[in-house]
DNA sequence: GATGAAACCTAACCTTT
DNA sequence: AAAGGTTAGGTTTCATC
């Protein structure tokens, strides 16, 4: 895993179809060197594996929200994650530093279930308040499985 | 968007760089007609872009930050989009409703370069400042590659 | 769905460090 | 040895029919 390595890396991150030759000339390698190193790094498990970014509108999780969770006094994080967990709609979650406790992210298919979604967090024990946002657009989204 | 469109995206989401004709063949058609049907899907906004999944313990991004971006005055998401998607670090941003314009994930090796890559966003036309938070733990990490 | 030219992948061999 | 370049073949892509 050099540098030449996670610049091959990148350029598979923005486009897993293109050419070997394509990639060296980015990178500065030949065709085949950038295979031998693309085939290595698929042997060692550094790639798991090629795939596509579908448009979410076609698996119908359109509706998507940011919460900030507010707890009262100390909340251990093994607690919060034996909450957060239990609801299907948190797709990620962590501590975080700045005065929220924890940072939410929440997807369903409407607002309604959101709504609902976001009562369970919000009876949980010892949240105090949650602030959200709504996403309007999404503009990015990278897959990362991790 | 038939039955056939689906059974070639989830070939696709399970191997993106498999040929026309392997997809062809489990999914009954010919290898011309399967790349019909990609750049159909592809023209039209379902596959979004071509990707691979990366191990995150090899490329070693375990720092990450929420952050939340306010513009002055009005600033087209697509702008937005264009500024953001040039900064690698970004994993996902979101126009959203609130005080805040987008909310944007960052993932990067370490504070310092994570530091330079929320530069390259501070410095984007339009953007006023930027709240950060820290990710101290990660509670709650679903798949999703949509 | 079939065809043919162009592009690409792939493996074997050679050179360099 | 280890890593890159070059070449030649077979295969795939892609536009056209």
């Amino acid at each position: 895993m050099d540098n030449i390595d996670r610049r091959i890396l990148d350029e598979l991150r923005q486009n897993a179809r293109a050419g070997y030759g394509d990639i060296g000339s980015v990178v500065g390698l030949s065709a085949s060197a950038v295979k031998r190193r693309v085939d290595r790094l698929v042997a060692d498990g550094v790639i798991r594996g090629f795939t596509i970014h579908v448009d979410p509108a076609v698996d119908g999780t359109t509706t998507e929200a940011w919460v900030e969770v507010f707890c009262r006094g100390t909340v251990s994080p093994d607690e919060l994650q034996r909450i957060l967990s239990a609801v299907p709609e948190v797709v990620y979650a962590g501590t975080v530093t700045g005065s929220a406790d924890a940072i939410v992210q929440m997807r369903s298919r409407d607002i309604a279930s959101l709504e609902a979604a976001l009562e369970k967090v919000r009876l949980a024990a010892n949240v105090d308040h949650t602030r959200s946002a709504i996403v309007l657009t999404r503009l990015v989204q990278r897959a990362h499985e991790d």
